[in-house]
DNA sequence: GGAACCTATGTCATATTCGACATATACTAG
DNA sequence: CTAGTATATGTCGAATATGACATAGGTTCC
């Protein structure tokens, strides 16, 4: 299994080790799971570019630093509304979040 | 106050009638509250684009009628979250969700 | 009139997401 | 080795979102 693959699994909330269920992720699923890496991706690299560190975004965006983690992590915990508004408070433009939107990650 | 504004206010769950506190909107927020309008007008466009009742959409999409009113009324009680998922499963490609995710509502 | 259809609004019990905290892991410098 | 710094993971009580249901409003047709 290719690590994208797996990165997509679990942010599915699966374990990968499970056997079964690959074709249930329908094609809705799926293109879901995907905005929410590549928003995830982009929360990450926005941060790098502001040189900031978990702790700091945290403060900015209202939040703390374990669940600024889980976020770049795409957890099955983070909803894209958390990540939206995190990018927007971290300065992103529409634009930008449409461009993860739109992006295959 | 113009009927865009209006609609905003509500979205972000506050009583039009309210005086004060216009201005706590921050531009984060406006564009959150913006990108979710959008969101909901197209769920409403795409519907009935396709021709279907609340109802039906509501089997299609797994939810329920009242819930689909909401969505497209972009209440304070439904998340982008859903409103993506419910876009996806009618069938919108992850560009439809971009545009809307740009788009100045 | 009222029956049939569609959409809007209010409420509720359950489910999911949240910030926070503790703790683990990893890396660097002294 | 230890201390400092950064990120990851697990858990929790509180907050929010969810589908479902009831019911209200609105329109059209007879």
């Amino acid at each position: 299994m290719d690590k994208k693959t797996k990165k997509k699994l679990e942010a599915a909330g699966w374990e990968v080790g499970d056997a079964q269920n690959f074709l249930e992720l329908s094609d809705a699923e799926a293109a879901f799971i995907d905005m929410k890496l590549a928003l995830a991706e982009d929360l990450r690299a926005l941060r790098l570019e502001r040189r900031l560190n978990q702790t700091q975004v945290a403060r900015i965006v209202g939040s703390s630093q374990s669940r600024v983690a889980k976020m770049e992590a795409a957890d099955p915990s983070v909803s894209i509304d958390l990540l939206i508004k995190s990018l927007l408070k971290l300065g992103a433009a529409r634009e930008d979040v449409a461009g993860a939107v739109a992006r295959q990650s």
